[in-house]
RNA sequence: GAGGGCGUAGCUCAGUCGGUAGAAGAGCAGCGGCCUUUUAAGCCGUGGGUCCUGGGUUCGAGUCCCAGCGCCCUCACCA
């Protein structure tokens, strides 16, 4: 009965049997541990010395992470979501605290603590003999009671699929781990600064869709009830959001939960966030300037760097981007024009690719990916694709073979993908008709949506369209080699399976009692 | 889906060639003490294990073999 759970309760009923309460009520007027960090710059604060009493209070509140007791003086480190701060608690000089309704606090709490617990604190600044910001405090009050030990102080949660299964561990005891996902708001939010700033206005399309559509990939497939209606998952927000076009809400944007029921791998996760803007009257040519604007100008004002170092190589975020021709980047990788079908489809053949039932433009994308997709460290705007593969894109009006689409590159990977969108109803009619003749029994070729097609027969504007994915920006920003490190919570297998099974709760037991 | 790697205390990790008598070790964390300027505090004492699970080989298995579960990586898939 040694465990520490059970010790850590055992003081949850000391703390109760004293008239403390160990889940706490209403903290306020709270400071960041980072403004206490700022207001001390601005002081004089001797080492060795406390702040006399009637000098400024500072009030805090967050995790106990570090707690040091000497007798009848502890130090205490306690963490918030903007950083650690020290605490100093004097029997002495805490001896005198109680709480609201008359019940005594502070030093018998102080002395009950664990590592992990949630604490609110008052008390005046000053600094220890070896220069290190404290503050003393004044009052000390248990907010929430932390029952399990908390990982090691010194290496915090190493193992990864814990960091993932228990994210709320990994991100208190890592703080690297918290620092990615408040990056992660700072891009989100400086992205939509930038489109507001352009007049584009945000909306939320359905996930829950009755035909798929927007991209080439495997939806998940659910059902409701009440409807007695399949629907799927929305594998991108594309047809919704150019349907806002036609109805007059000309520069849209969303952040787009997208799903795909796909293989998984450190860049890709079945659910990721996918940020799709559409302007009215403009072209992919804006795409890449806005494209600049968002990825670029998040690097230098959330990270505050345009090189920016990601695994073993380091990244160069100076604007502006070039802007290839994929044909050029095919002709000087792969050795010849993209235009010679027989020495491509020779190559794919010396590669061991069983090309014989491609199309020339699948032969074609695959050697690009191949050769060329590795070489694009730097971001890099790769324009005029193949037409075949892009149903949903204007063609050049010089070269029907060409599609006005460039993808975004970083790092060998691909980050953003923009066209100059396809507004005839009677070309894209026939685009998708064509995809889905020849993805006949392939459930990731696009499908006929005739209400879209409706809708571009009311008129839809010429437009650029673009989409970014958003965690591998992130990914790239942060220095994460993996999707999942910038996903809270990635998705993982129960766990237990087996024993379900071996207890016979297989879905069919479960689906309701005898 | 194929291949490779990993799984030991709450956490971070050792554990050699299969054997060092009995009790599988360390640090942190815990528990009992001491300490009013610590910095991963220190000192003394002390409890804690489904070695992922289930089989097998062996006189003997944390270690070897087989199957399963979970995670990571590579490839495939993901235009």
């Amino acid at each position: 009965m040694s465990d520490q759970i059970s010790d850590r309760k055992n003081k949850l009923d000391k703390l109760r049997a004293q008239g403390v309460d160990p889940y706490g009520w209403r903290f306020t007027e709270v400071s960041s541990t980072a403004d206490v960090r700022a207001a001390a710059e601005t002081q004089n604060l001797p080492d060795g010395e406390i702040q006399p009493e009637g000098a400024t209070t500072y009030r805090v509140a967050g995790r106990l992470i570090l707690h040091r007791d000497i007798g009848s003086l502890i130090f205490m480190t306690l963490r918030d979501s903007s950083g650690d701060l020290q605490l100093g608690v004097s029997k002495k000089m805490i001896a005198g605290a109680v709480d609201a309704e008359g019940g005594a606090v502070g030093w018998k709490v102080a002395k009950l603590l664990d590592l992990g617990d949630v604490i609110g604190a008052e008390g005046r600044l000053g600094r220890t003999k070896t220069g290190e910001l404290t503050l003393w405090l004044t009052d000390l009050r248990i907010l929430s009671k932390c029952l399990r030990p908390p990982p090691e102080k010194f290496h915090g949660l190493t193992d990864v699929e814990t960091r993932y299964r228990k994210r709320y561990v990994d991100l208190f005891a890592n703080p690297e781990s918290r620092d990615v996902f408040l990056a992660r708001a700072k891009i989100v939010r400086h992205m939509r600064d930038v489109l507001h700033e352009r007049g584009f206005i945000e909306v939320d399309t359905p996930v829950l869709q009755p035909i798929y559509g927007g991209a080439a990939a495997r939806p998940f497939v659910t059902q409701h009830n009440t409807l007695d209606m399949q629907l799927y998952m929305r594998i991108s927000p594309e047809l919704y959001l150019k349907r806002c076009m036609v109805g007059g809400i000309e520069r849209v944007y969303e952040f787009a939960r997208c799903l795909r029921n796909e293989g998984i791998s450190p860049r890709h996760n079945p659910e990721f966030t996918m940020l799709e803007l559409y302007q009215s009257y403009g072209d992919y040519h804006d795409m890449m300037d806005i494209t600049e604007e968002l990825i670029g100008g998040a690097a230098e004002h959330v990270i505050g760097s345009t090189k920016i170092k990601f695994g073993e190589r380091e990244i160069d975020y100076t604007r502006p981007w070039p802007r290839l021709k994929y044909a050029d980047l095919f002709q000087q990788h792969v050795g010849f024009p993209m235009s010679d079908i027989a020495a491509a489809r020779e190559k794919a053949r010396s590669l061991g690719w069983e090309e014989a039932k491609w199309d020339d433009a699948v032969v074609v994308g695959a050697l690009f990916e191949h050769h060329v997709e590795d070489k694009l460290v730097n971001p890099t705007f790769v324009c005029d694709y193949p037409a075949p593969l892009c149903p949903l894109t204007r063609r050049d009006p010089n070269d029907a073979s060409i599609a006005l689409r460039f993808e975004l590159y970083v790092n060998g990977m691909e980050v953003g993908n923009a066209y100059t969108e396809l507004n005839d109803p009677a070309v894209q009619r026939e685009n998708l008709e064509r995809s889905a003749l020849r993805g006949e029994g392939d459930e990731t070729m696009a499908v006929m949506d005739e209400d879209f097609i409706e809708a571009l027969e009311y008129g839809m504007p010429p437009a650029g369209g673009l989409g970014i994915g958003i965690d591998r920006v992130v990914m790239l920003l942060t220095g994460s080699q993996s999707i999942r490190d910038v996903i809270l919570f990635p998705l993982q297998r129960v766990i237990n399976v087996q024993a379900r099974d071996e207890l016979g709760l297989t879905d069919d037991a479960k689906a309701g009692p005898e």
